[in-house]
DNA sequence: CCCCGTACTGTTATCGCTAACACTGATCAT
DNA sequence: ATGATCAGTGTTAGCGATAACAGTACGGGG
């Protein structure tokens, strides 16, 4: 047990507290308090008096204390699945500059599974751990409805959700997405372009898979792919859509699917962009790179994240109502896409 | 302001507390609080009676209240760079399931920079939280430098760090991970191999150079290139690379390098693997369908994020010294390379 | 010269929970 | 019968901060 001092500021057998600043400074604790919440309402030498024993003793405000007294916990919870996608990860990342901007800090809690219980549970966890309100960033129909039966005391604020929630919420519009996606193909010239879709009860999947159908209606659509994000997916479902010669265009639902079915073309002998056009979904970093660079739609991951906290934070000042914000993709055109 | 009741069992005023549950339970608020934290200290039947009460109140503790007397909280903090980052997203990953596992949260602060300073500056916004201890994951020189002047009270685990510290590390063997690339490499008739690295002052670079360098002992190392990670600097290192006819094997620091290495070589018309073969490193879920499909070396994030977790875990129980995990490496052979 | 507002600072009472100890009856060895 | 032991429960006293209310001293208007 080495619980002897070495040599900072802060060595004493327990922690400073307000009171010990106090004594220091020749002053009562809530005149400490004061100096560190609202500085203005301190004669200014009293103020230098407590800051320098502040300095001396290393005092830092015990969190739990003030947020006993307070209600309010500076934290902020992150509910999300699987952080590790290139979509949740830079959404959260976004959120926690944001929110460090405004000194709060931010606790996740990730998902293995998208079900409505599991949000619940994720919800409840962080409720527990009192944060003051929460982002939930999944984009399934199934957590949908679990933010349905959520507390109305908690804020809450959707990322990607359905629009059919009495929530704030940001998204991003995947149904002009992947309209301007599939035009561009059209566009080129192609007769009429395939999809390899996300899961269906993906709000994302489902979303692009409108747009598609939308870029398409005076056309005849052909009956969509189904994948599972990964590229392994887009690898299957490439080879299976190889066997069909007629295919000219696909639209891929992200990027990583359109990387497996860019291989599955080519090992079929199939040349992209000469004999077909692919075009994906997310702006990977890696996109630009792929063989060919990879025509895709650019989601700003960054801007959806800070808006997300904007509107958390009008929530948690008690306006906010239920105001929904779109953040429109970009589309960015290289070399995976040529005329027909 | 609404804040009439709805519907839920836990509609009141205010929110249900332990001397509430107490007087529906017709017990004392100490019982109910065994009743949560030591459940084996109560009678079966009382023990019904609260956990009724419990639940007809939607009762649930209070964290800050608890947090302030028992002076735990159950959070720990993950300070780490640019959690958008394969690894790092993978092992906060991990970290945040084993977490979940025994009960804690996961208190995020991610770093623009990683420095000295903004290390210090994330444990301590931590630490102010209160948070019951902390992994850092900054393989990073200088933020190894910061782990130094960390407050000793504070359980701390370093992921990826040098091994000079002082506290319970957990790190993938680097020098390992390179030496056995660049072995397969050379085994593969190569009479050198080049490499691509990382950042010098990471300290995954730093490691993966030496073990390059290890492999070639007997012979000679070409100087190394140095890339910032991106798949663009591999892009843009690999121009450089092609005007040198003599190469023809490539060991790469990580992944999306890789990727953009290939592209130079391939637009230079040079082909992969038929006339360099190029290794890369992280085995990221789509290196198995980058064109060709890539030789990697696979790195086990799951368990080095979970190690990470059990070592703080031992840490903050009081046992845990200053052990050293090291987690292996994995060559992964596809298609990338071959025989010269 | 008194009253009262202004500017500071101090007191008291919680916030919701648990540690530590005190109390009750049984149960049991002596 | 007597006390020791023990399971089960209650009481008391904070944990460290802030909200709300009191002071206190000073200065200016009447």
């Amino acid at each position: 047990m080495t619980t002897t001092s070495g040599g900072g500021p802060a060595e004493r057998s327990k922690a400073a507290v307000l009171e010990d600043v106090a004594g220091l400074a020749g002053v009562s604790a809530m005149t400490v308090s004061r100096v560190l919440n609202a500085p203005e309402k301190v004669r200014p030498e009293t103020r230098a008096r407590v800051l320098a024993a502040v300095q001396e003793l290393g005092y830092r405000p015990n969190f739990a204390a003030r947020s006993l007294v307070t209600g309010r916990s500076g934290v902020l919870g992150v509910v999300s699945f699987d952080t590790t996608l290139y979509g949740p990860a830079s959404t959260l990342y976004a959120i926690e500059r944001a929110a460090r901007e405004h000194d709060y800090l931010v606790n996740i809690a990730s998902l293995a599974t998208m079900t409505r219980k599991s949000i619940a549970e994720g919800v409840d966890r962080l409720r527990q751990q009192s944060v003051d309100g929460v982002i939930v960033i999944a984009p399934h129909e199934s957590a949908v409805e679990g933010l349905r039966d959520l507390p109305p005391d908690l804020p809450v604020v959707d990322v990607g959700g359905g629009e059919r929630l009495a929530i704030p919420a940001v998204a991003v519009d995947h149904h002009s997405g992947a309209f301007r996606a599939t035009r561009h193909l059209l566009d080129l010239g192609h007769e009429t372009v395939h999809h390899l879709s996300g899961p269906v009860n993906w709000i994302d999947g489902y979303h692009r898979i409108q747009g598609w159908r939308h870029a398409l209606r005076d056309r005849e659509a052909p009956p969509p792919l189904v994948g599972d994000w990964s590229a392994n997916s887009g690898y299957e479902q490439g080879k299976r859509l190889c066997r069909d010669p007629s295919v000219t265009a696909v639209f891929v639902a992200n990027d990583p699917m359109a990387l497996g079915l860019i291989r599955a073309f080519r090992e079929s002998g199939r040349r992209v962009p000469e004999d077909v056009s692919v075009v994906g979904y997310d702006d990977v970093p890696e996109a630009a790179h792929f063989w060919p660079p990879l025509t895709t739609v650019r989601q700003n991951f960054a801007t959806l994240g800070r808006q997300a906290f904007q509107l958390l934070l009008d929530r948690m000042v008690g306006l906010g109502t239920t105001e929904r914000r779109t953040v429109e993709p970009e589309l960015v055109v290289r070399e995976s896409t040529s005329r027909r």
